[in-house]
DNA sequence: GGATCGATCGGCT
DNA sequence: GCCGATCGATCCG
């Protein structure tokens, strides 16, 4: 069961919009033969110079390049020397904005998930940003990437999800800017990640957003 | 269950 | 030199 790719509509809706739109579709590598893929349950919006938390909002360098290239395209980092993060691309060329997929429910290719990442129950698979590229064999070479011409990663449309069943909370795992509710996941999934139970010096705690 | 800590390295504040 | 959009192991209760 495969759905059509994103269309250029959707990846050009504003960051936040496209953070929520995102929410239901499914992510999908083909790597090595192997095609594995998630339903996203989570995502966090990082955008540009008003973000003190965005990778872009010093100035453009060789290191967040990719974020400034066409919406729909992956922006894939190396974070503490050992783990990546996947995201995707939002707005107008040379804007420095994204969403970046914080966690997927395991839709596809279960058995090639758990090779990668030998652990116990599904909701360990692809529950956290690393996680789910280990899951899914993301890394560096696929940063910029685009999810309409890919042969190896892409999004695939579903329905929205109605907003009622949509939680926007503030983002986790940041020292800077934690007051953004830019958070959103699905309500009721059991495949959010959690983020660190509380790292020194690090303000990590989510906070609920009441709207 | 919750808190603490180490791994590991590229890019820059 | 410092530190991060993290994870998993370990210790405590």
């Amino acid at each position: 069961m495969t759905a059509p790719r994103i269309s250029t509509s959707m990846y050009i809706l504003p960051t936040l919009a496209l953070a929520k739109r995102l929410l239901g579709c499914t992510l999908v590598t083909v790597v090595a033969g192997q095609r594995t893929a998630g339903r996203i349950v989570e995502t966090e919006a990082y955008h540009g110079d008003t973000d003190a938390a965005c990778h872009c909002y010093y100035r453009r360098t060789p290191r967040n390049e990719v974020m400034f290239a066409a919406a729909g395209t992956f922006y894939v980092y190396q974070i503490y020397g050992l783990h990546y993060c996947v995201n995707l691309v939002s707005e107008r060329e040379n804007t420095g904005a994204a969403v970046l997929i914080r966690a997927l429910e395991p839709i596809d290719g279960l058995e090639t998930m758990y090779l990668r990442r030998p652990v116990k129950r599904p909701t360990e698979l692809t529950s956290g940003p690393a996680r789910l590229c280990q899951a899914l064999a993301i890394e560096r070479s696929m940063s910029g990437e685009h999810t309409q011409h890919s042969s190896r990663i892409w999004v695939e449309t579903a329905a929205p999800i109605p907003d009622s069943e949509v939680v926007t909370t503030t983002r986790i795992g940041i020292s800077k800017a934690t007051e953004l509710p830019w958070r959103f996941y699905l309500a009721g999934s059991t495949f959010v990640s959690k983020g660190p139970a509380g790292m020194p010096g690090r303000k990590t705690k989510e906070r609920a957003f009441r709207s």
